[in-house]
DNA sequence: AGCCAGGTTTAAT
DNA sequence: ATTAAACATGGC
């Protein structure tokens, strides 16, 4: 039997985060919110965000409010640790990280005035920013998952994932969960995540590099101070892990705008539409077009997914 | 109805 | 070298 945890209903601290502006929160968070079957990142329109956190160890459920609106954004946390009260910064750190507090979009949106698609796209979909996992590790499994599959399942394929091998606990009557740790996929069989309805090479990718962190073979702590490329070449030597898997890891993960998964099904489907008259394009073809905006290719990808999405 | 969905590796041609 | 097969379901 998994014992449960109910977290207490009164806050032990209260911070606010400001944002760069401009920050659409409810259009930034609410990228999570698109798909039934998401169990990790909890967000339903004007209400809150909620995530169980693992900072240092220790589980600690918050949930964001917005307070300020999209020119003038200010972000109203509420913190409830399971136990120990972990450093108010290290919490206040990894939310920004997670909700892109911190990004800014002159640069981007002052590039994107060039380009006739990527402009309406930008009004579109203004002040939306890429959120961001809690951990490389949690980017690096979801992109396994995603690989190769429409993302409603992927999306589903993690939930029930994390609903085996998360933390779970009970907060006004419902259920939340943490991104399952390494050790605690580690030390699956294939056999327990094939009954996830995973495929046994998924499972088999997600076990390998799940030991390879544990074992200390592969150190993520290290990883964000490398170069794309070198974090590219690292990472491709693991299993189950190509050069998609790679890119989409860093953009999702590290929060990289530079990093550009270009074999991306669904991108170069938007890519033939909004640019080659539905002609498909290959890999090489998403690189040329998009290589132009350097530094920030990666958030125009994202602009274009999200596009997509709107149809 | 059927076909395709945010790849990658391995094993068989 | 090239190719097939492997995870499942909602939308078109």
């Amino acid at each position: 039997m998994v014992k449960i945890k109910c977290i207490k209903t009164e806050p032990s601290t209260i911070f606010r985060i400001k944002p760069t502006s401009p920050y659409n929160f409810d259009l930034t968070v609410g990228i999570f919110s698109k798909f039934l079957g998401e169990v990790v990142d909890i967000f339903y329109i004007n209400s809150a965000y909620r995530r169980l956190l693992n900072i240092a160890g220790n589980y600690v459920f918050v949930s964001v409010k917005s307070v300020g609106n999209v020119d003038n954004p200010e972000l109203y946390v509420e913190v409830y640790p399971e136990d120990i009260q972990p450093d108010e910064n290290l919490i206040k750190q990894k939310l920004e990280h997670i909700l892109s507090t911190n990004i800014a979009l002159e640069g981007f949106y002052s590039m994107m005035c060039e380009d006739k698609v990527l402009s309406e796209i930008t009004n579109r979909l203004y002040a939306l920013r890429p959120p961001r996992t809690e951990s490389f590790y949690e980017a690096l499994v979801i992109a396994i998952i995603e690989q190769q599959i429409a993302l409603p399942i992927a999306v589903m394929n993690k939930g029930y994932l994390v609903r085996k091998y998360g933390k779970k606990i009970l907060f006004d009557g419902k259920e939340y969960y943490a991104f399952p740790a390494p050790y605690a996929l580690a030390n699956t069989k294939v056999e327990d995540l094939r009954k996830l309805r995973l495929s046994r090479r998924k499972a088999e990718y997600i076990i390998e590099l799940s030991t390879k962190i544990i074992n200390g073979e592969l150190d993520l702590a290290k990883i964000n101070s490398l170069q794309n490329q070198e974090i590219i070449d690292i990472l491709t030597k693991i299993r189950g892990i190509g050069k998609w898997t790679a890119e989409y890891a860093i953009v999702r993960g590290l929060g990289r705008l530079d990093s550009l998964p270009a074999n991306d099904v669904a991108l170069r489907k938007v890519v033939s539409t909004l640019y080659y008259g539905g002609k498909e394009v290959s890999e090489d073809d998403v690189r040329k077009l998009l290589d132009k905006w350097g530094k920030y290719k990666g958030f125009a990808a994202f602009y274009l997914l999200n596009m997509g999405r709107l149809k």
